[in-house]
DNA sequence: CATTGTGAACTCATTCACAGCG
DNA sequence: CGCTGTGAATGAGTTCACAATG
């Protein structure tokens, strides 16, 4: 091992640029590592995983490479020391805390999302605007706060990451809101870029985007 | 104008291999001058629409120039003809039928999501595997219908996009059956890869992912 | 003369190919 | 012997810089 980037929370290094598509496939081989962990597999090469993954076994080395050596050679890698070791590097070895604003279909349908909890998303806030909901016990459980509470809520919940669910045209007003409550992280499931400073980041999920990369191809791609 | 790739629908050339992220950013372009054309703008500059997306000046003109020359020098492009010969490149100038499978949350969901329907893209059938929603009329006034009657479906209806928003572990089930009855392009909501032939696209939208970039980024681009 | 359109330069990411090693 | 780890080669995508032009 060589004195590489970010893994212990220890030592901590600055990791020599890591491509974003590494982190996205660290995320990916984790989930087939667990399938796999259930299925009973105790090693895996790096040919397996990247066919299970869909890309080129030396991607798979590769991205591994930048944070550290975690195979045996003529073996491949433990299962589950593997699945250990990407928990550390995806920081996914503990929970995190959750606010979501915007509890129409979409946002309650996260607030109950199996997967986000069982894997330590938790939401521990849900915020709205509309007087009829606020007040009430929103899906999940979690009581529906006003939105103008939000900065009070994300002090003294400990909100780390913030989900906007709301129509496009709230998006950036809230995303404001995190900002000023200093929260570092959104999810923003609106169709539209918001904006903010460099200290908070932002990652999109625009599944008008998907389609319409879908359409593009059906229309190019086979002679639609 | 110089032969260039796709547009019209009459001449057709092959695409002189276009990035993917130059799709996803036209969907964004086109995004932004709907709200620019309610604003009441009648051009924009590539610098303006560029500033507005988030990317750079010169990736806007690019982007466009794949596709054609759209702008006029000195004066930028009109926001109204922009719009219109992007939706001709997405092929988003048409309805386009989608099929939803797995009636959860999630699923009900995308079958009343105003921003779909406003689009075009229309949910025409629903499908689920539960005994207790077979038979009802789900969110957004349509019938769910058994798993086992998609390809039936499929060709009554003419669905052209499979929309998978099952758990897990019966997402490779329906990628299946959606291949089997030949549609070809599929929007994955399950946090797994499903394996198809060349012939099918999938684009793929995880939020897990997501959460395991930001809580990434939280870690190590802040001191977290 | 402001702004487009685009070859050329550059930066970033992926894949190859093989040395290193259990 | 098989599979990892990695420098070097390749390829893709972005940005620069400026000529072209309404």
């Amino acid at each position: 091992m060589k004195g590489y980037a970010a893994v212990g929370g220890t030592l901590m290094e600055k990791a020599t640029n890591i491509p974003k598509a590494t982190i996205t496939r660290l995320s990916l081989y984790y989930r087939q590592l667990e399938l796999m962990e259930f299925d009973g597999y105790r090693t895996v090469s790096s040919d397996k995983l990247a066919w299970l993954c869909q890309v080129n076994p030396a991607q798979v080395r590769k991205d591994l490479g930048y944070f550290g050596e975690f195979g045996v050679r003529g073996v491949g890698y433990d299962v589950k020391e593997l699945q250990e070791q990407i928990k550390k590097i995806l920081a996914i070895n503990r929970e995190w805390n959750l606010g979501v604003v915007g509890i129409g279909k979409l946002g309650s349908a996260l607030l109950q999302h199996r997967n986000l909890q069982s894997r330590g998303f938790k939401c521990v806030a849900a915020f709205d605007n509309d007087p009829e909901k606020i007040g009430q016990i929103g899906p999940g459980g979690i009581e529906i706060r006003d939105i103008n509470e939000l900065d009070k809520a994300v002090r003294e919940l400990n909100i780390e990451i913030g989900v906007i669910t709301t129509p496009p045209s709230a998006a950036q007003y809230v995303a404001d809101l995190f900002v000023e409550a200093d929260v570092n992280a959104i999810l923003n499931f609106s169709p539209i870029r918001i904006q903010v400073p460099d200290c908070c980041m932002v990652e999109n999920i625009d599944f008008t985007v998907k389609l319409d990369i879908l359409t593009y191809k059906l229309r190019n791609e086979l002679g639609g």
